[in-house]
Parts: structure tokens; sequence; C-alpha cells
RNA sequence: CGGGGAGUAGCGCAGCCUGGUAGCGCAUCUGCUUUGGGAGCAGAGGGUCGCAGGUUCGAAUCCUGUCUCCCCGACCA
């Protein structure tokens, strides 16, 4: 069978992953260092994904917000861990003007800045010197906002999608005035995490809390969402992290009680970002390139009209606007469906491979013999392949597909999820029970999915000697799943009784 | 940030070792013939060889520096 990519998933996963980018045209290159330029298919998926996390945040009673992009220095300076957390990765701004010397632009030694600004890599700070001020008492409580933004990190290795030096994402940041009300929300967040990404994404994920060594800097408890890429490979795909009352302290966010005493607020924060593409990319796609899930899908139904610069093309035309017309009159999932009439220039088979490697779940192609018959050839790019190979491009007549087009689309939407369900779910491991199987397990393939082991929760030291013996191995400690059967027997790491299950795998 | 590889037309590459007027395929444009599974033929256009220095009569080619990309580490959403 020839397919649309010259790189296959299992000939070479990275180089197919970076195929799937340039060919789906989800985003390029941009010649600043880890920067990439979001191209409009990979934006537009942006924008779905925005649309349908941001509805969600809003109805579980947030406020969208906006704060600087520069953050002051100093503000850095108050949280010890978060600083260290963050310092080699800190992008810096310390002048306010270019002037000309031998003929080149230098930053102007008498336009340096009083204090030098930090391009945010997240803004806890920023937004817990608002805090500070606008909670005082209280009937101040709860705060809870969230920003849409772009975020810099200084990354050493970049990956297009997965790990930029700029991305965009959204951070969530709340103030409460109990330590279980902040828990609640920081666990309701993550719950809402988990539901978007299967739902919207069909990312099947394993939520579950950090352990100690990969929590959030100055975070007392870290949460995640952990998919499973088609190579067996984790990515966190959001997190979701109780702070404590350490920025509290940090940024004196205090408010007067009931009884008129001063109480620190409990704060969270949470994000997710435009690696939640690449996570779209590396489960759902294929040997032919994308599979976009029809609900961030920019297009669900792409039409194709088959011309051959004859006058009947008219009426090709025609047909196809009018079928869009009618398409967009439909509602599946909720939503109008998105009808989109390719009517660029090029060729009707270029055009039809080019919404498979973009990964348009259904393919519509309407040629002069379809518009005779009142009929249509319908592609579904979940299954591209008729028995025999051939690529499946079934005739059915109009009103027969107008009928079935909006349950297709979620037929769509829940085939994807299925099979990335059964594929998580058939890769983790849980039967391990010392560190030779754990090694026996991850050497014994190229793609070994994760194993769940029993842990014992240890800290300091023992956790280093942990995660120094992971690393060695390439391995990391995802999460201990939420909902984990309880553990039994002795910890895989330790040798001590486990007190809960913890995950292990490569990860990117 | 360390080790390795690479940067030549929009894309993919050759040329470099051994210095002497820039090549190939795809794509693009024009014409004709085609047209429901990525069309064929003919012709044409398009590149200060990543950037900056240096060596030389002469540099894509040799030397130095630098930027960007890919792979492997260390770092991380």
């Amino acid at each position: 069978m020839k397919h649309a990519l010259s790189v296959t998933r299992e000939a070479n996963f990275a180089a197919w992953y970076q195929q799937v980018v340039a060919e789906a045209d989800m985003a390029e290159e941009s010649g600043v260092r880890g920067c990439m330029i979001i191209l409009p298919w990979g934006y537009g998926i942006w924008e779905r994904i925005q649309r349908l996390l941001d509805d969600r945040i809003k109805a579980s009673g947030h406020d969208n917000c906006y704060f600087p992009l520069f953050i002051p220095l100093s503000f850095f300076e108050k949280e010890a861990q978060h600083v260290e957390g963050f310092a080699k990765e800190m992008a810096v701004v310390t002048h306010h003007r270019l002037i000309e010397k031998d003929g080149a632009l230098i930053p102007d030694p008498a336009a340096k800045l009083e204090e030098p600004l930090v391009v945010r890599p997240t803004s806890e700070t920023v937004i817990g010197a608002a805090f500070s001020r606008w909670i005082q008492s209280w009937r101040d409580l709860p705060v809870m906002i969230n920003q849409w933004a772009n975020i810099v990190r200084w990354e050493m290795r970049t990956r297009i999608f997965l790990r930029t030096t700029e991305f965009l994402w959204q951070e969530g940041h709340t103030a409460h005035a109990t330590e279980e009300e902040a828990r609640h929300e920081t666990l309701n967040i993550l719950e809402l995490y988990r539901s978007f990404v299967e739902e919207c994404l069909a990312l099947p994920v394993v939520a579950g809390e950090k352990p100690a060594n990969e929590r959030f800097p100055g975070a007392v408890a870290t949460y995640s969402i952990e998919a499973m890429m088609q190579d067996g490979k984790a990515l966190q795909a959001g997190t979701s992290h109780f702070l404590g009352t350490n920025f509290a302290k940090a940024q004196n966010i205090r408010y007067q009680d009931k009884e008129g005493g001063q109480q620190l607020a409990h704060t969270t924060s949470w994000g997710a970002s435009t690696r939640l593409i690449g996570g779209v990319i590396m489960v759902h796609g294929d040997d032919d390139g994308l599979r976009v899930p029809p609900r961030i899908a920019p297009y669900q139904a792409v039409i194709v009209p088959i011309l051959r610069d004859a006058p009947e093309d008219e009426a090709v035309l025609d047909y196809s606007r009018e079928l869009a017309a009618a398409l967009r009159g439909l509602t599946a999932m909720g939503e109008p469906v998105r009808a989109h009439v390719d009517l660029s220039a090029g060729r009707a088979a270029g055009k039809r491979w080019t919404w498979i490697k973009k990964g348009a779940p259904l393919v519509v192609e309407v040629g002069g013999r379809d518009v005779a018959a009142g009929a249509v050839s319908v592609i579904r790019r979940d299954r591209l392949y008729a028995e025999g190979g051939k690529l499946d491009s079934r005739p059915v007549t109009r009103d027969a597909f107008l009928a079935s087009c909006a349950d297709e689309l979620a037929d769509i939407q829940r085939a994807l999820h299925t099979e990335a369900r059964e594929r998580l779910d058939g890769n983790i491991d849980r039967s391990l029970i010392s560190r030779e199987a754990l090694e026996a397990f991850f050497g014994a393939s190229a793609t070994p999915g994760w194993a769940e082991v029993p842990w014992s929760r240890p800290e300091g030291a023992a956790l280093d000697e942990v995660v120094e013996w992971l690393k060695r191995h390439k391995l990391t400690l995802r999460n201990v799943p939420l909902d984990a059967p309880p553990p039994d027997g002795l910890c895989v790491f330790t040798g001590e009784p486990a007190v809960e299950r913890v995950l292990v795998s490569r990860a990117y």
C-alpha cells in the first residue's frame, strides 16, 4: 500500500512527526531559535482548542483577563524555589533603545533599564502581586481568573509544538480562603482538563499526582494528565498545581477573616499549551498524515470539486457550494458543521491528498457524474483504505450524506478516541515487581509503553536515588494515577511497603 | 550548554576532497494534449551557494568566527 508520507511511524517516529507537521501545513521554522510559525491549519486547530477549553473554563466560574508580557526581575526573587526552577531559562530585556555603531545596531548604553524585565515564563509572580492588592477581606475570595497568553522559556532543546522557546497557552490562577477549597479547585481543574482532552481532542489520558521531583517550582502538589504517544512515550498534556500558601507568603496575599484575624490565601495555578497539538499529531496521526478529531477540525467536511476545464464545471461548483451551505445548516456534536469548498487552483487528485495529509475528517469529492446522479463521493479520514488497500471513496446520494453527516462526524470522533484508548489501556503493564523487571520491560522493544508499579512515595535522598537510577535508564516517573488500584506488596524501587502506584515511562 | 550531522532556486539534493563564470529532480510559468487514485510532452523563468571576516589574481569549494535546523546527552509544558 502506498502512503502519502515517505516516512512511516515504524521506520522513524521522530522524522515521521516532523513530516506530518510539514505536510499537514501545521507549522514551520521561523529562523529564530526554537520559535515556530503556526500556519493556518495548525492555528485553526489551536483556535478550536481555545474555544472549547475557554467555554469550559468560563463555565466553571473563571473570568479571563490579561497580564503584561514583561515581569520585573525582582518579582522572581520573592519565591526561592520558583526562581530556582526558572532562572536557567529566562529571556531578559535590559535596554529600551538601539543606537548605530560601526554600521550595526546595538543596545544604547544610555538606555539601560533600571530594573531588567523578564519575558514571562509563567505568570504566578505578576498575578500574585495583583492578588496581593485585590485581596483584603474574606469577601474578596475566591479570585478565579484565567489568561490566554504567549510564554517564553529558553529551553536547551526544542521540538516543534512539543517544546518551543515561545509557546501559546492558557494559565489559570486562583486564590481561596481555605486549603480545602484550593485543593478542590486544583482537582476540579485536573478533571476539567481530563474530560476536555478526552471529549474534544479524543486523547485518552491518565490523571494523577506528580512525584515530588516533578513538582512545579514552588508548588505543594502538582497534578498532571499524561497521554501515550504511538511510540509508547508519555506526554504531559496539562498540569494543575496546588501552591498552598507558598506564593501567598512570598507576595503577601492576605485577607482578614470573619473573626478579624489575618490569614494567608491558598492559591492554585494550571495550564495547557500548544503542546496539545503535538499530542494530537502523535496520538492520531498515521502514515498518510494527520487525522484531526472532528471537534477540533477547522473544517470537518472539505468538498473537492472535480473540474475539467469544461462548461459543466459551473454546475459542479454550484452543486458544491450548495452542498456546503446545506452542511453548514446541520448540527454535529452541538455546533454547526464546518464545511469548506476547496476552490484553490490545482487538480482534484492533488487537493484530495492535501486534505488527507491535513487530516480533514471528511473529504467529499464532487464531479460531473455526482452532479448528474445527485450523489457525492465520501472519504472518511479515519478509515482511508478499503479491503485490499484501495482508497475508500464511497459513493452515496447527496441526501443520504446530509442525513448521516452529523452522525458520521460524531462516529469519527468516537472511533479516534476508542482507538487511542485501546492503545493506552493495552500498553500499561501492572505486573512488574522489581527494578530488573523494569529494565527488561523497557529494554524489550522500541515502543514498550508504560509500567504502573507499587510505590512507597520516598522523599529526599531516597527519591533522588530512584530518579538517578531512572535517568540512567532514560525513564521518568509520570504520575500517581488517581484511579489506580490499591498497591500490593513492596515498592519496586525502595523495597518498602507500597502506599500507592506510580507510572514509569519514557517521556517527551 | 557538551558531542555529532547539516545549511547551494519554493522543496529535496549533487558539486566542495583536488579553487577557475551554478547543476539535477520536483514544484512554478507558457502552450498543446489530458482529466473520477498525486497527468504527459515541449519550452521558459528563478539562486550575491546561511551570515561575517580571512587566504588568493580568483572562493559554493580552503581557514576563522557566528546564526539556524536535525540527532544524542544534560534542562523542561
